[in-house]
DNA sequence: GTCTATAGACCGATAGAC
DNA sequence: GTCTATCGGTCTATAGAC
């Protein structure tokens, strides 16, 4: 059922140096950015050596790949299952949040070198979410007014899940009610 | 009473080249990230070559300070201003905006590429900013739920600072009343 | 699976002619 | 003020031994 590259232990524990590649690489990734990051600092904080990661993934884009698809795709999934139903703002941001809350360090990531994006193949996919989100959003009019508010809202929702205490459902509610009252304001 | 470097022919007009590479490096930093610019993709755009802006700037760092200290100096003297007196949410925000309004390219620059900010010696400018922003906006309480709120409000202002809508001064206020909305929200 | 060694490209920066 | 040429460094990626 699986397609994993890696090895599993008879006890079916993973050994993976592999899965330590992606997670020491997301960290990195957040705090210095993609193209800031070199395979040689990775390797170093593993304690191997550069060459030893070609063996794991072909290259630094696969790497990247590995952690910024299945990423990618849940917003992607998420947008083709709101359009076509007229479903409230209140629940399109909430739905939003929720789809991200998971992905939270890959997103930071993309905040942090959105070009990676670009060195990736994938056109500009913040842009592009911004795009059909904010289309969602505003119903009736898009008057210049009603870009701003869908931005703020959107904007704030996003930067707002860059903190740690997201996580916690109260101020995860709250985040959705400050984005659903910029949206709301008039 | 000016200390600029920079040639000024009799007639007072600048003819300078100097100009020319600060205005093709913000764009290329706003595209393509201040990093991910180099001193030859400068030089080809304006025709010359790479060892030609030398002579103009002593080093890459000192090009991308004369774009972004203006920038930095302008929003810390606006946080100094507004530190003692007890400004309402509503024109804390108001003023956040007109501040930033006339930097928005250098403002797309340091979001685009926030490692640049490090490179340039400066300790993290828009975090700095963000945590007094916060403390101006968080009267009362400090809690999990107003930092998500006074996240969302600064976070969405500054979001939709990019959006070229924002010079129209009714999308401007447009963004103001969402920012203050999402900080009122209960 | 991990290593050493290196190829090949690009980077910021400098030297020195014009 | 701009050029050519080059230095030293770092990067991704590959070859091949163990």
């Amino acid at each position: 059922m699986s397609d994993r590259t890696s090895a599993t232990g008879r006890d079916g524990r993973t050994t993976d140096t592999r899965q330590r590649v992606v997670a020491t690489a997301l960290r990195l990734f957040v705090t210095k950015g993609f193209s800031a990051t070199s395979l040689k600092d990775i390797a170093d904080e593993l304690g191997i050596t550069k060459a030893a990661l070609y063996y794991h993934f072909p290259a630094k884009a696969d790497l990247a790949r590995s952690i910024f698809q299945p990423f990618i795709d849940d917003v992607d999934d998420l947008l083709d299952r709101l359009d076509g139903r007229g479903e409230s703002p209140r629940e399109i941001l909430s739905a939003y949040i929720d789809v991200l809350l998971p992905h939270r360090a890959a997103l930071a990531a993309m905040l942090r070198d959105p070009g990676a994006a670009a060195d990736l193949d994938l056109t500009d996919v913040s842009g592009r979410w911004l795009a059909r989100l904010g289309a969602l959003l505003e119903t009736d009019d898009a008057t210049p007014e009603a870009r701003m508010r869908t931005t703020v809202a959107i904007g704030g929702a996003t930067r707002a899940l860059m903190l740690p205490e997201v996580e916690d459902p109260s101020a995860r509610d709250a985040a959705v009610r400050a984005a659903v009252a910029a949206l709301e304001s008039r």
